[in-house]
DNA sequence: CCGTATACTTCGTGATACGATGTATAGCGT
DNA sequence: ACGCTATACATCGTATCACGAAGTATACGG
């Protein structure tokens, strides 16, 4: 996908990632996937700038030796969704713009 | 609307608000304000990125006694949009996947 | 012991939307 | 005559952000 496209979905997809159960940076790369997809270096970038903004919380844990920062999101986080499902009408409405035919055509 | 979002549509809508008619940037600016509002920094930049791209040509004017540049699509932006179009399809499942809720819910 | 998967981090770069600022003319009201 | 608004285009600097590259480290299968 373009990379100006993705600019404003990464974020939100993020978040819903993770929205119903906790997760890490490695399984929310693999779970998003067949969706989008994002490098190892934009995914941590987002989660610190999330983490940031008070729209996740995170909690290090072990597991079998490794590290893993799990992520929870936020209800600030749960307002970010509900807002980008607003502003989706916005983007509909440019959209119809966009592929409106000229009648003459 | 968000910037973010904007990011991804805003080239598409200039080509598509001359695709029918020749046009210039202020009245470009005036066409999409009800779907999509860009200053005139940010449009002017958008145009000299598709005249570049060869997916515009261009033509002075004089037009009471002010300058106007005048813009075409060519049918390499034609075609821009039509990749758009496909592109969308994208678009449609990753916001399917971020609205969509938890059967736990 | 070597390759692959897992897992997180940091750095530099390029793309780009925008505000601020500037130039210049036309037309309208007072 | 003067000021204000609309028209019209241009340039500069800044902030945001996705990404590739490179690095660190452990687990596990062959």
């Amino acid at each position: 996908m373009d990379i100006q496209l993705k600019r404003g979905l990464l974020d939100v997809c993020v978040l819903a990632a993770i929205k119903n159960e906790d997760s890490y940076g490695y399984k929310i790369i693999k779970d998003l996937k067949p969706y989008i997809e994002l490098s190892e270096s934009t995914l941590y970038t987002i989660l610190k700038r999330l983490e940031t903004a008070k729209m996740l919380t995170v909690r290090s844990a072990e597991h079998e030796g490794r590290l893993r920062k799990y992520y929870r999101v936020t209800q600030a986080g749960l307002k970010r969704i509900e807002e980008f499902k607003t502003e989706w009408k916005e983007v509909i409405s440019v959209y119809q713009f966009v592929i409106k035919e000229d009648l003459h055509e």
